[in-house]
DNA sequence: TTCAATTTGAGATTGAGTCTCATTAATTAG
DNA sequence: CTAATTAATGAGACTCAATCTCAAATTGAA
């Protein structure tokens, strides 16, 4: 029994059970992202992997947000950030500075998305809930 | 008295107290904008002002969401879409499949918001929130 | 008018992501 | 263990949204 790194104690197995082979490139993105403890972009994870051509890397992406091993999700300003889930429906906190991305989970949120229906015409099947921040390292440290 | 077409009696004025110029352009694109009901692209307004450059519509667009006329949202595949506010401070449903955009607002979402903050790190300074929907046209329809 | 400051359009450029397609790697069958 | 089948890969062209540059045109103020 080993100690999982994520919520998913074994991303590739994960992968495996849908039918997508093991290969060499998707175990190295998969031990790239066990690693990030912040959000990150595609394109930082394709600089840590020169060998790995881009187009494997936004498949790779593709089909680990299909899984729901990582997300997707928007800075203020629209910019694209991948996330892992560490915990099962979440929503993210983005600082609008720095770009630091967090999650968080909320029952009440969830309980209120449930009461929302009555007031919003057509059938709700899913929603995102992004909260930006100036997180503490940026409104202390007074960083970029 | 004249009708307001939407929640900014006249959103050209608005401009000129910012100190923008009243300029042809921008008077083009915003008569454009105040005949849409529903979500529109930066292309859909460009393809209507064959006259006004690129550049212009979005150097616009960026005007008119930092005075808060409209607002720019992402469909669930990540589009990008724009929507007029017609209310104050408010949240998007868009749908699933034809991606047309709608606002709604509810207070119990603000103030569960000012609930959220002891559980978040950092100082929230913003939100969004998106309701993914499959709207009735689509549902009753089934169109594309 | 005249002139400085702002805005514009054309087009090059960037960034994110997809597509094609010939080659390569992983499975499956034998 | 090898051959055949199928899926995945990398290179690079391409798309789409958006920004940048810069010379030319507009605007508003004096």
């Amino acid at each position: 029994m080993t100690t999982p790194l994520t919520a998913h104690p074994d991303i590739a197995s994960l992968l495996e059970d849908r039918g997508y082979r093991s290969t060499a490139p998707r175990r190295a993105i998969i031990s790239i992202l066990e690693g990030k403890q912040e959000g990150f972009t595609a394109e930082e994870i394709g600089n840590e992997l020169p060998g790995v051509g881009r187009a494997t890397i936004f498949r790779t992406i593709k089909i680990l947000i299909e899984v729901g091993v990582i997300c997707r999700l928007n800075l203020i300003d629209g910019a694209p950030r991948y996330s892992l889930s560490r915990i099962g429906h979440h929503h993210h906190t983005a600082c609008v500075k720095c770009g630091n991305v967090g999650e968080f989970r909320a029952a009440t949120v969830e309980r209120l998305m449930r009461g929302l229906g009555s007031g919003i015409p057509g059938e709700i099947v899913g929603h995102r809930i992004e909260i930006y921040v100036i997180c503490d390292k940026c409104s202390n440290g007074q960083e970029a």
